[in-house]
This record gives C-alpha cells, sequence and structure tokens, in this order.
DNA sequence: ATAAATGCAAAACCTTTGCACGCCT
DNA sequence: AGGCGTGCAAAGGTTTTGCATTTAT
C-alpha cells in the first residue's frame, strides 16, 4: 500500500484513508466497477465515507491521470485503474468488461493520425459480443 | 425524403412527421448531434414537438439500428445515422466529433476474436486529440 | 497553521415513464 | 376502428455542488 500512497503524493493529492482505499480497490479488482459499486464495496470497511467522496476521488484520481474513465453505453461510468490505453470487450450478455492488453493498434493509430492531422492524445476502444460462457449458457442473464 | 419513409417503413416504424424530421435532420447533419441538440434546431420548424418524443423516437430508431448512440465521455450521448462501423474521433479543444470512414480493422477485430473467443456484434472507437484547427488557434474555447 | 478533503443534504442534469389525447394505417 | 405515437408533467437515477467540519501536511 505504500506504493499507491506515494503514487497520490507524487501528484500532489493529500493521502487519505478514502482515497487510499478506493485507490486500493480500483488497483485489485478486475471488474471496471462504478461509483455506485465502489462506494457499496467499501462501505463495510468505511462505513462514513458518502458517496459525493467516492466521485470526488474518481474525479481527482482521473485528472491526474491516475484512472481512467470508461463509458461503455450504459448510464453511469465505470473506472479503471490500468492507465494504459488498451481496449475492452464487453459482453452484451452478462455484462462483464474485460481488458484486452495485447492488442497492437500502433498502426491503427498512425494511419488515423495521417489522416486527420489531429495531435493524439488519448483512445477509448470498446468492442461488444457475447463471452464463451454466455454463448454456453442457455439462459443467461438479461 | 421519400427513401426515409421507406426505411422507416421497413422496420414497422411508423411514419410521423417527428420522426421524419429527427432522422432526415440526422441523415444530414456533419455533427453528432444529442438529444438536446436536435431538440433545438428543430424547435422552429416543429414548434410542438417535445424533448420526451425525441428521446422516444431515438429509442426506436436506435432499436431497428436505422441510427447508433455515441459516448463520446460526456454527460450525454450523441447520435449519428451513419450506422457502418466506424471509428469517431473527437477534439477535446472545440469537442467536434468526426467520422473516420477509412480506416480498416479487420486485423484488430479478427486478434480480438482470436484471443478473447467472444462472438463480436458491434463496437465502438474513440480517439481523441487536438484537431488542426485548433493546433493553430491560440485562444482555443475551454 | 493553512489549505485541502470529507460528509451531508440539496440541487442539477439527462433520461425515462405514465397517461390522456390525437393521428397514422 | 384500433393501435401506435405524441406531448405534457412528473419521476428516476446519476453526478455535482455548497457549506460546515475535520484532517493532512
Amino acid at each position: 500500500m505504500k506504493e499507491l500512497a506515494q503514487r497520490l503524493k507524487e501528484k500532489n493529492l493529500k493521502v487519505t484513508p478514502q482515497r487510499l482505499a478506493i485507490f486500493q480497490m480500483l488497483s485489485k479488482t478486475e471488474e471496471h466497477p462504478s461509483a455506485e459499486t465502489i462506494y457499496k464495496s467499501l462501505e463495510t470497511t468505511h462505513p462514513t465515507m458518502s458517496l459525493a467522496t467516492v466521485y470526488k476521488t474518481l474525479d481527482a484520481l482521473k485528472k491526474v491521470h491516475l484512472i481512467q474513465e470508461l463509458n461503455v453505453g450504459e448510464d453511469c461510468f465505470r473506472y479503471d485503474a490500468n492507465t494504459n490505453s488498451h481496449p475492452h470487450i464487453v459482453c452484451i450478455s452478462c455484462h462483464e468488461v474485460y481488458d484486452m492488453d495485447s492488442i497492437d493498434l500502433d498502426d491503427v493509430r498512425s494511419k488515423i493520425q495521417k489522416e486527420t492531422n489531429f495531435q493524439l492524445v488519448d483512445e477509448r476502444l470498446y468492442f461488444y459480443g457475447i463471452c464463451p460462457k454466455c454463448q454456453n449458457n442457455k439462459y443467461p442473464p438479461a
């Protein structure tokens, strides 16, 4: 945990128990939780923490690029502590979101850069489909 | 316009002036307007149309794949009558959203398919950067 | 000591819903 | 005629904001 505290300090963010808890939770999870989900998952260990603090913390972490915000097409945002640029793949049946770390996008990026003359700074790539688990499930959720 | 009416009919959607107006507006614009923007742009020609109708119409069009819904990371959705799968590029300075029709993504898709064993059905690719116009502008908006 | 972060409640905002009326087919 | 679509207003849900109090440095 010392490491996370260090990373907060480097960004001139005060190290509070709430921030540590949120950042740590996001760093450890494989999911890509929403603010609400983060709030609920911490309510036993941090019963006094408010939802507003979760939002404010996520905003602070986002601004210094310690986390990234995702929008998969739902009514709320999700958050990811993996700030390396990587596509996400979403199962439209069970709504799980997976990281796709090993896709090389340099060709695509340079093509886009050439065609648009944009100065590229960021990207969000979402793929949608049915995960192997749900393909084999005759009664998938929703 | 006959063409648009035809496309609505084929999807078993009743052809109403409101739906035509919204679909036509979306088909002609280069922007990727939000529901609010669509509503405002039609308020002179269709003063009685309500925002709820705009939302309901967009939902209906989306469900039959006559339009697609985008989320660029803002607090609201944007809509695009170009339903061919294509990446979008967003200027983080002026907030314009441009279509990128000519990027070939077959390699990326097949790689993702192989790695995940997902049955792919859709995708949303957003790139962010500074557009050529804003690169030359010393006083860009926001 | 000082500035920043928290927690609470209220507000803001986008989007959805219910229902009566009207229009399309 | 019948059902679907519209418009209005109210509700719903997520996110933001203001402010007093507490906390980190």
